[in-house]
DNA sequence: AAGGGTTATTCCTTTTTGTATATTACGCTT
DNA sequence: AAGCGTAATATACAAAAAGGAATAACCCTT
């Protein structure tokens, strides 16, 4: 799964100062998001959300399983796919288990789209961290 | 002042689809900022209320003239100053005019390197909008 | 000594956000 | 026809965040 930790430590080591002990150092942190109308239609938790989905085949599943509520996590689902031409999920609901959701083909593109977004997000903020040296005089 | 609008309206001709009509195109929005031991350091806010207290010489003045509570800006200003090695804003109370706060040369250091990351930031988020291209197929 | 305008601080209200719970609809399975 | 587990929806409650207002402290000016 893409938010999946790794099983094991990096072996990178932690840059200590010369002095051995921890510096208290500047760092960037940054979020992106994909939105229609002023209407936020992709975030972090939103691709998460679709790929517990796509574990799942369950809205209720998904949701429990990151400890968001079903009503929230409903409520995100639908926004997106009010925004989307094309749907990201599929829902049924009755049937063989109760009913279910499925994410789409379209879906599937989106969640690869974004993680690609969010990936490039990272490095640059990765990089920009090394300007901030300036501010730890 | 960085944060104010240019007073005219760009050329830029908006893009509309070949049939005349605007669309809903999808966009991409960021945020960035810079912390310290988990706790907010440098954000937009906090940096475009730096640069009114810089314009004003008051916390009160900067608050209100960004629709701010001086409650809201102080506890910024408190914030700031309190994960800064060397302060960005010089705080006397009493005195001629009662008071004031002035930004440090390290403060506008520091204002110049947040607004280098932003604006990077925007370049990046104005890049990576082409790439969405395949969703609004 | 009084005034003025600022920083600094506390208390309480309001608003927002999130959660918990309950109910209905649905359609396959048995 | 009854059961099952899900989607879909509404309501009430709780927790947290934000905001407002009031007050004290400070020190120059007059």
């Amino acid at each position: 799964m893409k938010t999946s930790q790794p099983k094991h430590k990096t072996k990178k080591r932690k840059r200590n100062s010369p002095h051995g002990r921890n510096e208290n150092k500047y760092s960037t942190h940054g979020r992106v998001w994909i939105s229609k109308k002023e209407e936020t239609f992709l975030g972090y938790g939103r691709v998460v959300l679709l790929e517990r989905i796509k574990d799942y085949g369950s809205i209720t599943k998904a949701a429990k399983s990151m400890g968001m509520s079903y009503r929230n996590a409903w409520e995100l689902v639908a926004s997106m796919n009010k925004l989307s031409k094309k749907p990201l999920v599929d829902r049924f609901t009755g049937g063989k288990g109760g009913g279910g959701t499925v994410v789409t083909e379209h879906g599937k593109k989106a969640i690869v789209l974004f993680w690609k977004l969010r990936s490039d997000l990272m490095a640059f903020l990765k990089k920009k961290e090394k300007e901030l040296l300036e501010l730890n005089d």
